[in-house]
DNA sequence: GCCGTTTTCGGCCCGACTGTTTTCAGTCG
């Protein structure tokens, strides 16, 4: 774990015991902010320590700072010991419990003895849990009730699952509450485009709240109704996903956008600067607190607006320095659907895809793209069936055959060559050569010197980008063994292009890490890897990855008109 | 514990909901 993770995490902790002590909530939110930051951050703190130039860093002082000073040169934290004595371990996992927080806790600790999962259910269970001042009924029944969620633990849906549901709603909606409905927007980490999403928001403009709430609780693809009020209703969709519609009247529905989309780190920054000049923002508006006057809320936009700002793009508000950016008028220009020309990684028929290179073509031509880079699998990889040389000159004729048909329109030879284990490439420098683009990955082998075998790979002249760099599986599984900065260091040094893969379980490179590669100079390239005509679509998750790792077209390799492109691959490594 | 176009001291986001209260504390998003 890398020690920006390591230091968060302590943070992290201390806050939460600090929490559970009742100690001030401003120091609680100090090393909330400091976890928060530090988690966030794109340098390696240690360097950043090196440089000294910790102070620097956003809620980092004095007191934060010798504890990550201590941290680094000891390997320890007085601090973090200091206040984890005596805390029985499994005591501030019950904090995740809904409706149980610190107060409650610490009174059942003191009280009761409450130590653990186990303790709590007994407590729960013999009803003394409810005889404690303060307590009811009432309450300890939602604690139980948030132990039985937390016991069942529905881990977060990915974006691809996510999505489609989402634009089924919305669309359905607009079928059948049509003339009660104003705007519709999905809201929450969805709408900031997160790997990963909780449940699913989505904001309804309309002054009938009551009906629209009733027509989306009576969707044919709900299952279970949760809620259902005058302003909000609650479900469970196909799936199991939990789905909240809220209803909004028209004069602050942009308010309501902007509050419900978060991240809950960018709406505190925002409105903390909105206090300090006597303003005021909630999901009603933006208010002049002391002429108790509303200046702004039907439009998302006037919220920043009136704060000076320029808009902010939703997939970039996670206070990683946007609003400083916004304020300066200095937002980039963020990559965007459009400005992509084409997908640099997809597979046919002849390794493991399921269609033909024309039906890929085909697919391509209809998104508005003007090339697709055909990259089939490596003779190594078997059980992708991988193609012998022999198959890929013959697919590489193929290309050029049609390619004389497809007008307007550029099929590019490829391979995604297997970085075999000891670093040298499943294909000859000479086959290579022929090919228009290069996909070089690691298949196998996740423990096995990665790092430096995706270096020699970076190495050779003919690699042009390295395919899902980090190897991970958002659902399943961790990713190689990988050391992220030499990775970077080596591609920045050899002008190597890093994937963004964006199929939805990968998002590999990460935003965070493809941040750091485009500050470092690398080129990104967003490929769907699809293995289906119908999968090219997946961009999206891709294009979502960029914007948030703050990524221009200019830092994206498809996003050259195919000429530049074409350029580009014959001279980037000299 | 952090921080400064009100401030180096005295603030620190906002509102809803719930349940236990007789004026409010805890929790959540």
């Amino acid at each position: 774990m890398s020690k920006n993770r390591l230091i968060a995490d302590m943070f992290e902790r201390i806050a939460d015991v600090l929490e559970f002590k009742s100690e001030l909530p401003f120091k609680v939110n100090a090393y909330r902010k400091a976890a928060r930051v530090i988690g966030d951050l794109q340098e390696d703190i240690e360097l950043v320590w090196r440089e000294g130039r910790l102070d620097s860093i956003p809620g980092i002082g004095k007191g934060m700072r010798e504890k990550i000073e201590e941290f680094l040169s000891t390997g320890r934290m007085s601090k973090y010991e200091e206040v984890m004595q005596g805390v029985p371990a499994g005591l501030l996992e019950l904090l995740k419990i809904q409706n149980l927080g610190p107060k409650t806790l610490a009174l059942a600790h003191r009280e009761l003895g409450v130590n653990n999962l186990d303790d709590l259910k007994r407590v729960i269970e013999d009803g003394s849990l409810a005889q404690l001042p303060g307590m009811g009924a009432k309450k300890v029944e939602n604690i139980r009730k948030g132990l039985e969620l937390f016991q069942t633990a529905q881990e977060r849906i990915s974006l691809g699952v996510a999505l489609p549901i989402v634009e089924e709603v919305i669309s359905l909606m607009k079928q059948r509450a049509g003339n009660q409905l104003g705007r519709i927007h999905p809201a929450g980490s969805l709408r900031r485009m997160r790997e990963t999403v909780g449940d699913i928001d989505i904001l309804a403009e309309t002054d009938q709240g009551a009906e629209v709430v009733r027509t989306f609780v009576s969707l044919p693809i709900v299952e279970r109704v949760l809620a259902a009020g005058d302003t909000k209703g609650s479900v469970i969709v196909q799936g199991g996903v939990q789905v909240d519609l809220r209803a909004v009247p028209s004069d602050s529905y942009g308010s309501a956008l902007q509050y419900f989309t978060g991240s809950k780190a960018h709406n505190v920054h925002l409105r903390d600067i909105a206090k300090r000049r006597g303003l005021k923002i909630s999901e009603y508006g933006i208010f002049d607190v002391a002429r108790d006057e509303k200046l702004g809320g039907r439009d998302e936009e006037e919220i920043y607006r009136v704060l000076g700002m320029e808009w902010i793009p939703p997939e970039l508000r996670e206070d990683r320095g946007e609003i400083e950016a916004a304020l300066e008028k200095k937002l980039p220009r963020l990559v965007d659907l459009s400005d992509l020309k084409g997908d640099l990684h997809v597979h046919t028929r002849y390794s493991d895809g399921a269609a033909t290179l024309e039906q890929m073509a085909e697919a391509a031509k209809k998104l508005g793209y003007v090339y697709l880079g055909v990259c089939d699998h490596s003779r190594t990889a078997k059980y992708a069936r991988g193609l012998e040389i022999e198959t890929l000159l013959k697919q590489l004729e193929e290309i050029e055959k049609l390619n004389r048909e497809l007008n307007g329109f550029r099929l590019l030879s490829g391979t995604e060559v297997d970085i075999l284990a000891d670093g040298s490439l499943d294909f000859p420098d000479e086959v290579l050569e022929k090919l228009d683009v290069v996909v070089a990955s690691i298949h196998s082998g996740f423990k096995q010197n990665v790092s430096e075998r995706m270096i020699r790979a970076m190495e050779n002249p003919h690699v042009d980008i390295i395919g899902h760099p980090t190897g991970r599986l958002i659902s399943k599984r961790e990713g190689y063994d990988v050391d992220v900065d030499k990775i970077l260091d080596a591609a920045a040094r050899t002008h190597t292009a890093l994937e963004i893969n964006a199929f939805y379980d990968r998002l590999d490179l990460s935003d965070l890490n493809a941040r750091r590669a485009a500050e470092k100079g690398i080129m990104l390239a967003i490929n769907t890897d699809s293995h289906h005509p119908e999968h090219l679509w997946m961009i999206r998750f891709g294009v979502g990855t960029a914007r948030r790792a703050w990524l221009g077209p200019e830092n994206v390799l498809n996003c050259l008109p195919l000429d530049q492109l074409l350029q580009w691959l014959k001279v980037h490594k000299q």
